[in-house]
DNA sequence: TCGAGATACGAAGCATACTTCGTATTTTAC
DNA sequence: GTAAAATACGAAGTATGCTTCGTATCTCGA
């Protein structure tokens, strides 16, 4: 434990500055990237979340909510939210499934489509603008530890919940 | 660009995978560690926000609620409504300034005092845990780069916006 | 001293992000 | 073939995190 003596000789902590603390700095990390994209993305009204869902779409072609919701890493009911948003701009299009009237099967539209291709380069620079600070190894290095933090974490969480 | 063509020759973007973006990452470091930090405190239903508020104070004695916000990066009308919960709680204590009746100053509670150092070492291995999957050498790196991060966009955003 | 600007808040509204609970539907085990 | 288990959602509630707008108060210069 990081202790100190005060002048009268007490032990205390010694305070752990938050500038210092991983949480904190992801934390700001997030911030920084999102205030990043939106100055990117502004002007199509986009959000971070929002253009994962838009690209998870475009590879999958068609898909539920929960696959989705796993795709993005994301709770289910955020997820629905999100989609929600996205079917009233006409950009997702969310259909019952004939085959398992459960499940929503979602997909872009033509819209949702064209506004895919028209944030793609400001969203790639907006997430390269967020380790601009770092030398091209550095980067490198920086996603390469946060893949593996990931990674280990990937078998615990609500998307790939299957161990609990 | 990173393109590619398909069988007709045709020139396409290749999808770029959420695993290898930035933004992406970082959020999923986010979520992991609060995952984390509520594991390790989930007891004294403390969230890390509320436990970054409490340091704060620990280290201030007293501040208004705009000074706490710019302590812990966060939006003013978002930290009054943390403060609000830990008052309600009887953690802090938030009070009219009498020489700036615009201010409300806000000081730890004995029982948000007590509470903030029961909960510092389940914290701190919070924190630390985060970043469990790095080595140590790594952590030091890791952790290097995103202050370094962090303080470059530390003079644009809601803290320190003094060059706007 | 008085009025303009700065400051500290609060209220309202939106978008994440999570939990728990309930419902409809499908699958599976027997 | 049917009852139990699993699955896909939706609704409601809470906490973050942000913006914009409005109000009260303070400060400082003319």
């Amino acid at each position: 434990m990081r202790k100190a003596k005060n002048r009268r000789g007490e032990t205390r902590h010694r305070p752990w500055p938050l500038s210092q603390r991983p949480g904190f700095l992801i934390r700001r990390l997030h911030q920084i990237h999102v205030a990043l994209f939106q100055e990117a993305c502004g002007e199509f009204e986009i959000t971070p979340l929002q253009y994962s869902l838009l690209s998870a779409l475009a590879v999958r072609k068609t898909a539920d909510q929960t696959t989705l919701a796993a795709d993005i890493a994301l709770d289910r009911t955020t997820t629905t939210g999100a989609l929600k948003r996205l079917a009233a701009r006409n950009f997702v299009e969310r259909a019952v499934d004939d085959e398992d009237r459960r499940a929503r099967l979602c997909k872009l539209t033509p819209a949702g489509a064209a506004l895919l291709a028209k944030i793609e380069a400001s969203a790639r620079a907006a997430h390269r603008a967020t380790l601009d600070n770092l030398s091209e190894r550095e980067q490198a290095a920086f996603v390469d530890m946060m893949q593996r933090i990931v990674a280990a974490h990937s078998n615990r969480d609500s998307a790939t919940a299957i161990f609990d």
